[in-house]
DNA sequence: GAGCTACATCGTAAATGGTTACCGTCAAAT
DNA sequence: ATTTGACGGTAACCATTTACGATGTAGCTC
């Protein structure tokens, strides 16, 4: 048995002859190595679980394919749950997680609760952050700049002469991709002298829908805008299309700019200017931080902020006055 | 120990207050169940393994979503690898997973292959495949008729009163989105009577910009087709832009169709008309029907094709002569 | 009231399929 | 002959489940 054992795990304490045996034996009974006994003798189960809110949301699905490609290639499998930003789940998939004994944890979501962190410390394995963080700042994260990355969107907006400037939010209860947005769309205003109208911000869900009503809206006002800045991708294009239903054009007589740049900002007429968020490198970044950590290396910074990108295409304009 | 198994387990075999008092001790001690040890004695892990080509595809993301949902319903988790349609990844993923003594396997991919035939049939639990097939048809399967979706969405086409059809297709190698749509769209032709042409059919690669240099090429034909059916939504939104990009308009100057029904096909302009296959369904039917072989309850019929649906949306007219 | 049965409850120990610490053996080298 | 190191085997261990047996209690019969 505990030949077999070495030869299986590649243990060098074996003669090259007996080596040779046991995989011939290996071969002749169709032996397959059972991972769950493994798991229990050894206390490793190469895998990792990773909690995300919803998968079929293209963004998460990029970072996770991310997290996938790394794992994959330190040999870790992927449990994966969808939680749905629901608290309540997030807490019952971490346990039943934990309970399946995963070498560490990656967790996506909204908000960090205080309930997160407690269901956090009852983990024996590393546990990483991904596209989120929590406030306190005690455990290992990757995230982007949110509020850097719509400073900077807003800030390309008034370089080309815009001061009128709405803009579509996400829930201002959502730290990341809604108050910290919103956040940055503040502070550029501010900096630039321009004075805050909250009839001007519309509040959306993130989806397509809710960026053509925000702009519906926009387009009903007396004293309308002349640029939107929407907190996702997917709000500005609604925002686009709102625009082109009414026989109006972008950017002629709109720009329009958002974060994250997924797949279909350059699948829109005109292609979108966005700030990229790194998704994919999102996931790689934080399963390569949870590899780490399960391998007990000491990392030099575990709270990483991944760099953001203005992508100048075509939504975009001088203003036109 | 016995007795915690069986309070932990639900049996009713144990005094209410012999359970409390174990809860109680479960709730000072901090105790948590060990699910490895736990699938060890059990021979059970609540786990299925289910290999995608590529989480961060739409399409397969949809179906993810619909498989976890119907997992988590019956308390399985997942474990999730993407193999890219690569057949040798494949089967990796597929041995690495009956290692992990996952209790069903849920595969998607392109062709089933001989090799895969081979791997499934060392597989103690059972398999069941998701928008895919074997040609035999030996194992349980998810799937809608491709041919036939690509069938109606040409005889749309054909019934607006096209006869120049051109096509954009996937390579024939794949079965599925590849051949059979092809296969679906000749038969339409010939059943209106309509000569195929060879020039009138562009391989593509499903993506976007494949379509959008495939619609190039028409637009280059001397004689230019009136409509065109797309093997998938993206390449279909690829020669919308294509065309638009040229100053010409969709559906006045061509009729565009397509099959998936993708998001993203009712978040351009004009909106797709598109034949919808049930992508969501797929996963949960599949899911459905693997929780049921699981079981081991009898299943009548084991390889189900779920019906798709012509959307009529805005990107089909009659024809304008 | 003793004895018996039946049943509910609980504990014991084997089994699950590996890993690994430890020890014994053997051949080669000193 | 002794030492050394490579190699292989033994058995403990991992945390559960589960078959089976032990225990206790209540109810019943005589």
């Amino acid at each position: 048995m505990a030949t077999v054992s070495r030869v299986v795990n590649n243990n060098p304490n074996v003669k090259p002859q007996t080596r040779k045996k046991v995989f011939e034996a290996i071969e002749r009974l169709g032996y397959r190595p059972n991972a769950v006994a493994r798991g229990l003798a050894s206390k490793k189960t190469t895998t990792v679980g990773v909690v995300i809110p919803d998968i079929s949301n293209s963004i998460f699905a990029e970072i996770a394919r991310g997290i996938e490609d790394i794992a994959n290639m330190y040999h870790y499998n992927i449990i994966l749950c969808n939680a749905d930003k629901r608290k309540e789940k997030e807490i019952r998939v971490i346990n039943t997680l934990l309970e399946k004994q995963v070498d560490g944890l990656l967790f996506m979501g909204g908000t960090v609760t205080e309930e997160h962190i407690q269901a956090f410390q009852t983990s024996a394995v590393p546990i990483v952050l991904c596209a989120t963080r929590d406030e306190k700042g005690t455990y290992p994260s990757v995230d982007i700049d949110h509020e850097t990355a719509a400073f900077d969107a807003v800030n390309t907006l008034i370089r080309h002469g815009h001061r009128e400037i709405a803009m579509i939010s996400g829930t201002l209860q959502d730290p990341a991709n809604g108050y910290a947005r919103f956040q940055g769309y503040k502070k550029a205003l501010e900096a630039a002298g321009i004075e805050y109208q909250e009839d001007l911000v519309r509040i959306g869900n993130y989806r397509y829908e809710s960026g053509v009503e925000a702009m519906k809206y926009f387009l009903g006002l007396k004293k309308k805008p002349t640029a939107i800045f929407a907190a996702t991708d997917e709000m500005a294009i609604g925002a686009i299309h709102s625009i082109q239903d009414e026989g109006l054009k972008v950017p002629d007589d709109f720009s329009i700019i958002s974060v994250d740049n997924i797949r279909m900002a350059s699948m829109v007429r005109p292609l979108l200017t966005t700030v990229a968020q790194p998704m994919y490198d999102l996931g790689a970044v934080a399963m390569r931080l949870l590899t780490k950590l399960m391998k007990k290396e000491t990392v030099e910074n575990p709270r990483v902020i991944l760099p953001h990108e203005t992508i100048l295409r075509l939504s975009v304009n001088h203003v036109n006055k």
